[in-house]
DNA sequence: GCAAAAGTGTTAATCATACACCCATGT
DNA sequence: ACATGGGTGTATGATTAACACTTTTGC
């Protein structure tokens, strides 16, 4: 039965991260400098090898959680990459996920292969290793699109968020700053969040509602 | 420099291609029944194996051209599927292509592993094998949202078209009528088509405009 | 002259934008 | 009381949707 695979040799898979973080402030992109060969002591995106037995999403999880330390975070297929020399150890396929997370949410944890991770701001990354700088640009892309359409938060805030954090975050990957009611009528209208009830209160000025997406 | 390659078996790789035909009347797929194991005698999307030495868009023409025929059409990236259990005969993923073709220029050639190719309505396929049927769901989707946002016609309509024949095919993708006005002023207001100046007569009514897309 | 499809402009409705004042809290 | 950020409505302009009659050809 496994034959008829068997006839031609089989490319190796990767899966890529891009994990977008917000601190509230700026957009980061978190990056790894890698120990080994190829591409040693150079940046690049999260990745590695996909293993026959796990689907797309659990290899991105685990090699996140092994890379990194950050673990189930929701994830969203970009893009395949099949160049012919983005690897110089062979043909080297790339299935890209994106991701969006709340930094301050995870313990960053540097893992045996790395010498170091980094969060870069998303529109200044250093040269990187493969075809990553195109991998991330990609990305990029794909999240100024999306958000064009839909409220974008996953899990880059707190599951309970105030409407000038979301815009905060809206305004950070447009590049522009938006009007506050005109953002708070279009996000409500938009059906994918409503307001919790609550109120974020301890802070200097009047306490904000909370929001949070609808499931 | 292989080595850490071969460290863990590979998966295979497959393209799959939904390929897209609008004949002026109705949008179909084309589908191509397998002759040989596994899922002898069953209909499925036309995909083969990937090679090494060749990139995903050059796999799926050539995969086109030998099953079907059909060659150097325009094809985009849908998705990559990678589920465990997708193909009986062990670990196999799936990069899928799109690619929207006006059947009346191509003369399908049944390739030697199949026993037949056909034309389905884009919304009756039979029962697909492997999850093509799953694959076929997500390409029209993706065709349904992209024709909010841009005229498609490319390689569906003749170079040349009319305005009626644009129009019909985006009621079709669209699955409802609109008015023949708006559709007009929208599709002149993209700037993505113009008028060639010539008619199309010899029609049993007044000879209509033809438009081309702008490169 | 009749049938068939093509061409075209105006009005109404909807949606997006611009804009400013008062409110609740902490200090 | 004052400083800080939160909450809210309206008026205008822009876009989109609805709608019908005239024109050109073949028969």
């Amino acid at each position: 039965m496994q034959d008829e695979l068997l006839l031609y040799p089989h490319p190796s898979v990767t899966i890529d991260c891009v994990v977008f973080g917000y601190d509230g402030e700026q957009l980061s992109i978190l990056l790894l400098n890698r120990r080994d060969e190829p591409f040693a002591n150079q940046w690049t995106l999260p990745g590695g090898f996909l293993r026959l037995e796990e689907t797309f999403e659990e290899a991105a999880q685990r090699i996140l959680k092994d890379k990194t330390g950050i673990e189930n975070l929701f994830l969203e297929q970009l893009y395949t990459f099949g160049g012919l020399s983005r690897d110089p150890r062979g043909r080297v396929l790339s299935v890209a996920y994106y991701a969006l997370v709340n930094p301050a949410k995870y313990q960053l944890m540097v893992g045996q292969m790395a010498n170091e991770l980094r969060w870069f701001h998303w529109k200044l990354l250093p040269p990187l290793g493969f075809d990553h700088e195109h991998i991330a640009q990609v990305a990029q892309a794909r999240l100024a699109a999306k958000i064009q359409y839909q409220p974008i938060g996953f899990e880059l805030l707190n599951a309970q968020f105030t409407m000038s954090e979301l815009q905060a975050l809206h305004e950070c990957i447009l590049g522009e700053s938006l009007d506050r009611r005109n953002f708070h009528k279009r996000m409500m209208a938009s059906g994918l969040l409503r307001s919790t009830g609550e109120r974020r209160e301890g802070l200097k000025s009047r306490p904000a509602e909370l929001f949070e997406f609808i499931p």
